[in-house]
DNA sequence: CTATCATTCCATATATTTATTGAATGATGA
DNA sequence: TCATCATTCAATAAATATATGGAATGATAG
């Protein structure tokens, strides 16, 4: 094997998996399972596909390795093959972002609702946890949560909020989170707890970005 | 407009670039810009493709903003958008080899040949260039090297090296680089400098990855 | 063993992407 | 101005990807 074959062999090997990256349902479905593994109907369920196209889908990132499956009783559940994975997936997301001056505009828009939206870092957050002086609030849904979970996190998904408002303190800042940089429940989390007197900020990014960092973390 | 309409142009936008990566002619020409400006004409010839064929692949990913075009005097020169672009693309890369077994063997297979292979990081060459302790060899083509290189590197182009040999001090380590992990000149060069007697060593990766680390270059 | 149910496979019509060819554009130099 | 040359555009046929609907698979529960 020549160099022009070793290159053409390699950039056919990169295409396969650049390729499997090019469709919008594919880049929908690895958002979702950058929160947690899923089967096949949840992902159906919250992307608006049929089953058959979502596993037609499904098939694609598997061959491509991008994802892996495991039979969990009745089930099939699908993951991130890896940190890789998760890795590139998260520059292409800056990458869109960076360059298209409308996506941008529209989560600027949608952030700007409220004026006064606190960001902390990550490395903020470690050491106000360090310091034990911040509630920290998971506001996806439960089975996320159950999943996996920011560490000390309580889990008051964002349907849930206005009812459960008294379990919270009133002394202390809070810190909320959900899925991602792109994931505004914990932006309108923020505003309801702000209009009732708390002080809250948001996670800088979210759940996937914190592991993706190693940092603390707990299960179930 | 609402949460899944935001979705949606949100994961068509990403994957106007994903799609703009999907194709293994278009990912060889960002390896090559990678590594500086080309023309259509310098890009056609080094991928094996028609110089139309070329110029539609540049229009694809122009319009994808990966990639920018200026006039320089005739000739069109094309280039990376912006770091982010580079990183993306160096995520994809490392996915590849992660993922690919057939991949990671070529290039062990290609490296095995030089049994000896010595690697150091960009953190121990830096160490080494401030004591001054290196000679640092550029083995890329004059045109790249005159476009950008490592600081206090010198130009010897694999193909002159042998008769050029006499330039080098043979009581100092020599470190060698080229485009990035997937090219070969800096190993089939160190393999010629140990077998006359230098104490030569690889760039983990190469000028692109170096230049992305904000490490210190010199252009002209 | 049989029924059930989640998932995958298969066939097909539609839509998109690709390479090739040759004509068009548009800057440069005489 | 005209000729030259790099590059792009336009048209087309071939190849590839997609959504859909229904049949096949294969594990689970009775």
């Amino acid at each position: 094997m020549n160099i022009r074959e070793f290159k053409t062999t390699l950039y056919q090997e990169m295409s396969g998996l650049t390729k499997a990256l090019g469709n919008p349902h594919r880049l929908e479905i690895l958002d979702l399972l950058a929160q947690g593994p899923a089967s096949v109907e949840y992902i159906a369920k919250h992307t608006n596909m049929t089953i058959g196209n979502a596993s037609q889908h499904l098939q694609v990132l598997k061959n491509a390795r991008i994802i892996e499956s495991k039979r969990d009783w009745k089930y099939i559940n699908y993951r991130l093959a890896d940190q890789n994975v998760f890795d590139a997936w998260s520059a292409l997301r800056k990458l869109s972002f960076s360059h298209n001056a409308t996506l941008n505009q529209l989560l600027v828009d949608y952030r700007s609702r409220q004026k006064f939206l606190q960001i902390i870092s990550p490395k903020e957050l470690v050491d106000k946890m360090n310091r034990q002086e911040v509630v920290i609030i998971d506001v996806r849904p439960e089975e996320e949560y159950l999943n996996a979970h920011i560490k000390q996190a309580l889990s008051i998904p964002k349907k849930n909020l206005e009812e459960r408002l008294n379990e919270l303190p009133d002394d202390k800042e809070i810190v909320v989170y959900c899925r991602g940089p792109l994931c505004l429940m914990a932006d309108e989390a923020i505003e309801i707890l702000n209009n009732h007197g708390f002080n809250a900020a948001r996670l800088e990014n979210g759940y996937p970005d914190w592991a993706a960092k190693n940092l603390p973390v707990e299960v179930g």
